[in-house]
DNA sequence: AAAATACACAACCGCATTATA
DNA sequence: TTATAATGCGGTTGTGTATTT
């Protein structure tokens, strides 16, 4: 048994629109409004539509101030930003876009930005690995990777970010909980170095923070015998990097991961989900 | 020049959610 | 409270146009 269609097929027209279909709904709207129902709109306003297709036609075309196609950089950047925080929800997508309707959104996603998303991807996988080793001050970094037999990097040392959601509150006093680590060799020949953004007047603590409340996604967690700190990557751009602070500092200041911080994250966010994601690269990778 | 393929965007379908009687 | 209708939403398909073979 299917479901029961809204209206009677063989009775309306179906595919696209034609001008003077337009002009009818939309004189008729403009008029009237939708009467709160637009089942019986079509038949209100005389047109053969179903009244979905008149709701559809007039939300995502004929409705006033709306923009079509030529999307800006700006919107783009908006649209893969939210993308990788919430996946496919384009109407929220585009309620963040001023003028655009959510199969506009979608239309464009699936024709232009999905290629690029794909791409930045794999671009960012192989930078967070590769200008880590560029960008940490190895002394900062006792035993943290060494070469393998082959000659490659081997991030043994390496903490990955799967921390455990019932831990709350990571710190220096209980940082040997954090999990064990995964390997990963870094085929240095097929790694791209992009450019790099390091803001050196940001410590972990705020770095971590600010991946929590912008389009920054923290990565990968390393730990050393003297400091932790991790890699992350600014989800718009796709330019990853990383920042550390000494445990003695940490100390001082009385620092603690706490949630919101990546070692707390709440399991339903989209930021866990994020770095689960970053992840599960990782493993592929190493595959 | 014609056919094949790729692309962009409009429109449809059916499930999930919300509103209403 | 429940059954049904209406609406919202996202995946998918259809259609016209541009580009390549």
């Amino acid at each position: 048994m299917g479901r029961a269609p809204c209206c009677d097929k063989t009775k309306v027209k179906r595919g696209p629109w034609s001008p003077e279909e337009d002009n009818i709904l939309k004189n008729y709207l403009e008029k009237n409004g939708t009467g709160g129902n637009w089942i019986s709109l079509p038949q209100k306003a005389d047109l053969r539509r179903c009244g979905k297709s008149c709701r559809l036609r007039w939300l995502n075309y004929l409705r006033p101030d709306i923009k079509h196609g030529g999307f800006t950089e700006e919107e783009d950047n908006i649209i893969l930003t939210l993308y990788r925080q919430i996946g496919s929800r384009w109407s929220v997508i585009a309620a963040n876009l001023s003028g655009r309707t959510d199969n506009d959104v979608k239309n464009h996603w699936n024709t232009k930005l999905k290629k690029k998303h794909l791409a930045a991807q794999n671009n960012n996988f192989l930078d967070i690995g590769y200008n880590f080793t560029n960008n940490i001050n190895s002394s900062d970094l006792n035993h943290n990777y060494s070469r393998n037999c082959h000659g490659k990097l081997d991030y043994s040392n390496t903490f990955t970010s799967h921390m455990d959601p019932n831990v709350t509150n990571y710190s220096s006093k209980n940082c040997d909980q954090f999990p064990l680590p995964t390997l990963m060799e870094i085929h240095e020949n097929d790694a791209t170095i992009q450019s790099v953004q390091e803001d050196s007047s940001l410590d972990s603590c705020q770095i971590l923070q600010k991946c929590a409340t912008t389009n920054m996604c923290a990565s990968t967690f390393l730990k050393s015998t003297n400091n932790i700190g991790c890699n992350y990557m600014d989800l718009s751009s796709g330019i990853s990097s990383s920042s550390s602070s000494y445990y003695d500092d940490i100390l001082e200041n009385g620092f603690d991961f706490q949630e919101n911080d990546i070692g707390g994250v709440d399991p339903n966010s989209s930021y866990y989900n994020n770095i689960l994601e970053i992840d599960q690269l990782f493993k592929e990778f190493e595959n």
